[in-house]
DNA sequence: TGATTTTGTCATCGATTGATGACATATTGT
DNA sequence: ACAATATGTCATCAATCGATGACAAAATCA
């Protein structure tokens, strides 16, 4: 077993690198998240955030989709993908994987540094796969508002701590979370009906 | 009528200070909102910031704490609350005073430096006087969770702009979301029932 | 082993930020 | 009118940011 304090390897470092950028980036903003933070982090030297990734743009960028691409809990249909929201959102460790996709977006939509990134992220793997899931009209508006719904959950999350709630109401709050966003996607009524 | 340019007033120009920093708060974060940005925009030094207010973050809570008390919808109930909400997030102007008290605060929240005292603000603007309101059990939580779907129509209104709904479904819009913050106000079922 | 390339380290750049003291100008009071 | 104060302007500071070139050390290959 060769694990020895082997010194130089890009792979791996590239990997520390995106790994550390992915870890703050779902705790903070992009603009508050800094090269050395990320470098400190990760173990190494700053400039090489630069030398691997062009820029911290890049970084970023790359932390954005690095992620598996359609997060899980949107192939579990409608439902499915309320209630896994709603489980991520209400317990579960803050660094779960399926979260952290998220973090990373919604966190940082709001700095207008990587506000353009964001966007498109937010709309090329998030609005559009869901809303490729819904049936019925008005599919992109319900999967925007759907969007805005766990936006806001998340930040509340991240930025005021989790719901502090005792065990046997979580059940409940999670219940609560469900229904909303389950609202967020329902068909709107139609003229015919 | 003395409306020459009468050059020199400090309560005047406080006034604008503070009127542009809370037109440009409503709008970006606060970390990306410059002292210079503010003073630009009020039309006067960006020493004088430092001067009348302290310092940025003292110019950041003064604007923060400068609404008016209580944000009117407060004062409707929980239907008309969620009612207004909606109204406000789907059409209105975005500079609505209603609407800047509270952008100010959702806006700003999720950075880190200013993530203190939004957080307070949040807690004792918002979250305690909609909880006053409520009925029943679990009434913090319940506010915390309207002010999170809350938060999370705005900041998504703010950064992807307006939905763009065509008219006559723009009240479908304003129903469902209107719809969702009064599930997330909603008492939780109770044992006994 | 010695030459070459890859990988990591260090120092520093220019730009920007919030802050502040020195100075100029207007207002006020006598 | 003249001094005293209040208000506004300007230049500049230290700190921080992302970025980058010069150099050292390790890995690779002949």
């Amino acid at each position: 077993m060769n694990c020895g304090p082997i010194t130089k390897n890009r792979n791996a470092t590239e990997a520390k690198i995106l790994d550390a950028a992915r870890r703050l980036f779902a705790h903070d903003t992009y603009d508050n998240v800094g090269i050395r933070d990320i470098a400190s982090e990760a173990g190494v030297d700053s400039a090489l955030i630069g030398r691997y990734f062009g820029s911290k743009e890049g970084l970023f960028l790359e932390a954005l989709e690095n992620g598996r691409n359609h997060p899980e809990f949107l192939l579990e249909g409608r439902s499915g993908m309320a209630a896994l929201a709603a489980e991520m959102l209400t317990d579960g460790p803050q660094d779960d994987d399926k979260l952290v996709d998220l973090l990373i977006m919604l966190n940082s939509a709001s700095s207008s540094n990587a506000a353009c990134a964001v966007r498109d992220s937010i709309e090329t793997r998030f609005h559009k796969p869901v809303a490729a899931l819904l049936e019925g009209e008005q599919c992109d508006l319900r999967a925007r508002l759907f969007g805005s719904v766990l936006m806001g959950l998340a930040i509340s999350r991240t930025i005021m701590g989790p719901y502090g709630v005792p065990e046997h109401e979580a059940a409940m709050l999670k219940d609560r979370i469900r229904t909303i966003l389950e609202d967020a996607l329902a068909p709107f009524p139609q003229p015919g009906d």
